[in-house]
DNA sequence: CAAATTAGTTGACGATGGAAACTAAATGCA
DNA sequence: TGCATTTAGTTTCCATCGTCAACTAATTTG
């Protein structure tokens, strides 16, 4: 094994902590948790996906992924939507709240990651990006690490 | 802003996903939670840390982290020592078995990350290694996002 | 030395997500 | 066609977890 593997996986973890639960919320994110936000974000990019699309790609269970869009609809992030073809699936949809939730909270993460990274220049951001693409689309391939 | 600091965003966020919560667990980690694991890796880190310290770099409340240390010292992962300088403080001490766990897990998502990353060569690697260097660093003087 | 501060603990509480049982719809196959 | 099986999603019960606020004990301040 590369002797930067462990490095990796380390940082990888220490970053994560700071993206997830413990950096996100606040005034930050209006009412959402980060599940919940995550969720929204998979509505928003893949329309119409539906509740076992959601859990599969999210990684919770299906009791789990429901009761978030039952908190989402609740709040008028989302709406359900019984599929024409197959009356036991259900589409989900962001609202209009849904979607501006989205751009306005991207907007605030995005100007957050600015001011860190203000003063790297745009190749070494170039590089950054094509470097997480790399790791993402490697993991993702893979799948969690959990059974799945 | 630079266009691709959005995407940077997108990409963490995801990422962390799968290191977070939801890529953790089960077989993998023996009886520890994320935030139980993140402790005493941190505590293995620095020998000695403090409880008020362990929150504040974890981002939990007094109270959360010490709910943690609870558990941790149940598990016998770690031991309380009163500080003799200081009878407030308590340090921390990761026990021959939070020891063995933090190598041992360690090595099991070595290997996973190995796995993924196979087929990256050595000088990727440590571009992917300085890249995540660069971002934890600028991330960790920025702060947590919320409050702190 | 009394008041204020600091470190840590505890109890009550709310949020959350999993397991299992359940409903309803679709499919398979005789 | 008709019943058994599978599939999608929901609901109930439950355990875990971390926060807030109140508390104890030790230290510092003046």
């Amino acid at each position: 094994m590369n002797k930067d593997i462990p490095d990796i996986h380390d940082l990888l973890q220490d970053l994560s902590w700071y993206f997830g639960n413990q950096g996100f919320d606040d005034e930050c994110c209006e009412d959402l948790s980060l599940a919940e936000y995550m969720a929204l974000k998979k509505v928003y990019d893949i329309q119409n996906i539906t509740i076992k699309e959601l859990g599969v790609s999210l990684n919770i269970t299906k009791s789990g992924i429901s009761k978030i869009i039952d908190r989402l609809e609740k709040k008028c992030y989302v709406s359900r939507h019984q599929s024409s073809s197959d009356g036991r699936i259900c589409c989900v949809l962001p609202t209009e709240k849904g979607n501006n939730a989205i751009h306005k909270i991207s907007n605030r993460y995005s100007e957050y990651l600015d001011e860190i990274l203000g003063a790297v220049d745009e190749e070494a951001l170039q590089n950054i990006k094509d470097t997480l693409e790399l790791l993402f689309k490697a993991i993702q391939d893979k799948g969690f690490i959990k059974s799945n």
